[in-house]
DNA sequence: AACAATCCTTGACCTGAATCAATGCGAGCC
DNA sequence: GGCTCGCATTGATTCAGGTCAAGGATTGTT
């Protein structure tokens, strides 16, 4: 069944890991509120910027690989990002997809734990790891946005642990549209016409089903008048209160706050 | 398919939170080289140690309830404890077995995130958060490991991901032996006949299948001769590299070390 | 506008794991 | 020892979602 490989190689890692430098000021960063950044006063904001660069990176080109050394990390300031492991076979899990504010690049034994693929264009600040440990040190303030940052994004790992391992494909896909639109809001977007730059492939591999069977629970909701299809990358809520309840009700995320951990 | 209200109840929600107090020195602490205590002086251990209480669970306990006012923060110091969520209609979904050394009680606005229940014996360091907060201001340090921390527990559930969304059943009963038999070694007891606390049951719920799947899985490996059943809560290893093999060899965590973020 | 290259949808069919249903077994307890 | 009760195994059957196979719709390019 799943010995195939994954058809139109989605996750497959092309080479193409072309980085553009870019000037930025972090006064006019619109993932400020969302990352680590965050709680930085002005000249402390400064010594961060010192330390860093400001990069692009095309659609499709990916500029993390799983295994190769874990030099940089990275803060994405915009677009969207699909972060995936790659079994031997070619089958890909997509675990999560990244948006401004998140973090990237966790490494195992100095290795990338994952690779990661720019789905929109994308623009990241990037940090090498030895000058991040440094400014650590004089400012724990980042370390302790960072923990925050960290417990959101293991919250959120378990829930879909969860949708992985007990939901079915039409909750997973229901659960996937509230997640987004969620997200949207929380980043100052609407939530409404939900935004799906990903493939169809892209949300199979983040759901653990197949382009079909996305495709057949899309438009099985649109039949039942749920959503609206607009066009491959749009999807209209029509029933949130329909949506919500086929998602399974644990959709507590949707009151999610940001929690210190202590 | 999934609609069915797992088996036994093995993950229902019991009430009974009985808590022993138990005194403790920190000196001696078994769990002390895995978790957020590791990096600190023993002057400084003691401050910790003041605003802790050392407390023991009986198996069958359940001590964390989703939902609930999250007030504490837990510190496994021995035994093992599931680490669940559950859907509205019963089903099940374990994200982890705690350890000693791991830490338990994210919470998400005030509540706690999962419920959590003792599979055998368990004791533990609790922690008010209010006063944890205020001695991670004094004590960065404490931060910076509990980062390191939550940062490999999210390389976990991340592994989990490929493991619940991309492996077949075979697979996941292969892979979760390494990883229970790796987790062992680290924690310097025996990896080969791999102790399994926990029921079929519980093992299904972790891996997103059936009781009845799991034990057939367990079965099929016995026949092959890659495993041999030591009762119900053992099972030898008999060639490794074949269960390395059939797990997927993504196995990278069997060479895991502890990373701090940068 | 025509083309090409993807991406998406739909249909027919298949299969791995779930479900339903006994039966076996072992740890704890008189 | 024998009883019991929860857990584990095994078998028969079903079904959700995967696989295979066309087409149809978008999107980007010259």
């Amino acid at each position: 069944m799943r010995e195939r490989v994954q058809d139109s190689g989605n996750c497959k890692v092309a080479a193409n890991r072309r980085l553009h430098p870019d000037s930025h000021t972090c006064d006019l960063c619109e993932a400020r509120a969302f990352n680590m950044c965050n709680a930085l006063e002005p000249e402390e904001l400064a010594r961060l910027a010192a330390i860093m660069s400001h990069q692009t990176v095309e659609a499709g080109g990916t500029f993390i690989e799983e295994g190769a050394a874990a030099d940089d990390l990275f803060n994405l300031t915009s677009g969207t990002v699909k972060v995936f492991k790659l079994l031997s076979d070619g089958r890909c899990q997509i675990t999560g997809f990244m948006m401004a504010g998140d973090f990237l690049g966790l490494s195992r034994g100095g290795t990338y734990a994952y690779s990661a693929t720019a789905i929109t264009p994308v623009t990241f600040c990037r940090f090498q790891r030895p000058q991040l440990r440094g400014l650590f040190n004089e400012l724990p303030k980042i370390e302790r946005q960072m923990l925050g940052l960290a417990m959101n994004e293991l919250m959120a790992a378990q829930d879909q642990m969860v949708l992985l391992g007990r939901k079915t494909a039409r909750e997973r896909i229901a659960s996937f549209l509230l997640t987004l639109s969620d997200r949207a809001v929380r980043r100052g977007r609407p939530g409404n016409p939900v935004d799906l730059p990903m493939t169809r492939g892209d949300i199979a591999d983040y759901l653990g089903l197949t382009t079909e069977t996305v495709s057949r629970s899309f438009t099985q909701l649109k039949t039942e008048r749920v959503i609206a299809l607009k066009g491959n990358h749009g999807v209209e809520i029509l029933d949130l209160d329909a949506l919500v309840e086929i998602a399974g009700i644990d959709e507590r995320s949707t009151a999610m706050a940001f929690d210190t951990i202590a």
